[in-house]
RNA sequence: GGUGGGGUGGCCGAGUGGCUAAUGGCAGCAGACUGUAAAUCUGCCGGGUUAACGCCCUACGAAGGUUCGAAUCCUUCCCCCACCA
């Protein structure tokens, strides 16, 4: 019996309703993974993830690598434990490092140089040094080393990044194999399809890692970097008719709410995204309505909650006047809450999803939402 | 009473003849953020008018003066601070 099982509970079209099982734990899918890329959702308590109903969170070899080191985190008993976190978590590799911290590295076949963003010195990443420190930080899910690139990058580019991807997809594997004889808590390695917003090359790496190995999961990557939303869209539904239906789908880095639904309904079931807790700590708040910058002047006196449909334990509990005050005054529960407030959106925004997959209503309700919502900041006037 | 220092846009504070509607910072007003180098970054920020360029008005304690030209130089006055009587 594998330690790892995805169901497909109901289907209506592409969406799917499913339940991910790991080690830590079983996903409801389609989800939404909160990012704790130094072993902590910025702002947020292990409980309060709990609370709202959140599963599965993210942790980042590169970061957790250079801070505090993945050999100390496993010596304190792995990532869980670490950071107090016992139900399942999934490890980025690094690869978005590639992207997000270009001119701070120089990218070979053999790997990825990195100059430290901490202290300037050296590191080199490996398909097999990742995988060792992703085996170290024992997450459930740990994500193949790949080489992101911008969105808007050319087809020779993009072709070249999805190359080096595959070769460096079966070193990770090979690395993964030699790692996994001992009897830690199994980990499921997963392959990153990438091929920019290249059709042929999204179909071509798709087919050609799907050959590869009977993998548990597929993750999505290369999105959301700067391609115009009708690319990633295009891409998500070439990628969706190629991948096996009775495997987990994983959007890597999206997104905003929008962008959830639109993903849920080309076939995604996980999704992660710093937008939550980023924008929560620089005072944006999703609302049903769209995004609402909570430091204008003009909710200064206002008596509503962040979101009058939202029972998080912000709106449940506080004014946005006072969230306001806080941000205005730099109160750290500011952030707090408002990231308390985004991630428990994003959380529920998926339930819901699932609900009305469940239901056989996904369509009708998918574009409802998306009629409501405002993708440029709310007003009240 | 004497000596010295100082009064700059909402606040703090640069600027000592033209490139100054006036550096910076704060406050204020808006915007951005997608596998987190982010509690970060960007823009606006005297008034009027303009879509914008621009144009007009007001402005560096007050009044007068020198000068083609003054926040910057001179005179007088007002106020603040320090020290001495």
């Amino acid at each position: 019996m594998s330690a790892f099982e995805f169901q497909v509970e109901q289907s209506r079209g592409r969406a799917r309703a499913g339940r991910f099982v790991t080690p830590h734990g079983a996903v409801d899918t389609p989800a939404f993974m909160a990012v704790g890329t130094l072993a902590t959702v910025k702002a947020l308590d292990p409980e309060d993830l709990h609370a709202m109903g959140a599963r599965m969170i993210l942790g980042n070899a590169y970061h957790l690598h250079l801070r505090p080191g993945d050999e100390l985190i496993r010596a304190l008993g792995g990532l869980h434990a670490f950071m107090g976190w016992d139900g399942p978590i999934l490890t980025d590799s690094g690869g978005f490092q590639v992207f997000s911290l270009e001119g701070l590295r120089t990218v070979s076949e053999d790997g990825v140089e990195f100059r430290s963003h901490l202290d300037g010195s050296l590191h080199t990443f490996t398909p097999e040094s990742v995988m060792q420190i992703e085996h170290n930080l024992g997450a459930d899910v740990i994500m193949q080393f790949d080489h992101v690139i911008p969105g808007q990058s050319d087809e020779s580019a993009a072709g070249d990044a999805s190359e080096r991807s595959l070769r460096w997809l079966e070193r990770c594997a090979a690395a993964h194999a030699r790692l996994s004889t001992d009897d830690r808590s199994p980990q499921a390695l997963f392959p990153i399809v990438q091929g920019g917003i290249h059709a042929h090359l999204r179909r071509d790496a798709a087919r050609r890692i799907t050959q590869l190995g009977d993998w548990v999961g597929f993750g999505i990557g290369g999105l959301s970097v700067g391609e115009s939303k009708p690319d990633m869209y295009r891409i998500l539904e070439v990628v969706d008719g190629e991948l096996p239906e009775d495997r987990p789908r994983y959007l890597m880095g999206v997104g905003f709410p929008e962008d959830l639904v639109e993903g849920v309904l080309r076939g995604v079931d996980l999704f992660d995204c710093v937008a939550p807790t980023r924008m929560g700590r620089n005072g944006a708040a999703f609302t049903r309505d769209g995004r609402l910058n909570i430091k204008r002047a003009e909710f200064r006196t206002d008596r509503r909650p962040l979101d009058e449909e939202c029972d998080c334990s912000a709106c449940r509990r506080f004014t946005r006047a006072y969230v306001r005050h806080l941000f205005v005054s730099d109160e750290i529960l500011g952030l707090r809450l408002l990231s308390l407030h985004n991630v428990h959106f994003l959380v529920r925004l998926m339930r819901d999803a699932r609900d009305a997959i469940r239901a056989g209503t996904i369509v009708a309700w998918s574009r409802d939402w998306l009629a409501r919502y405002h993708t440029r900041p709310v007003t009240t006037e």
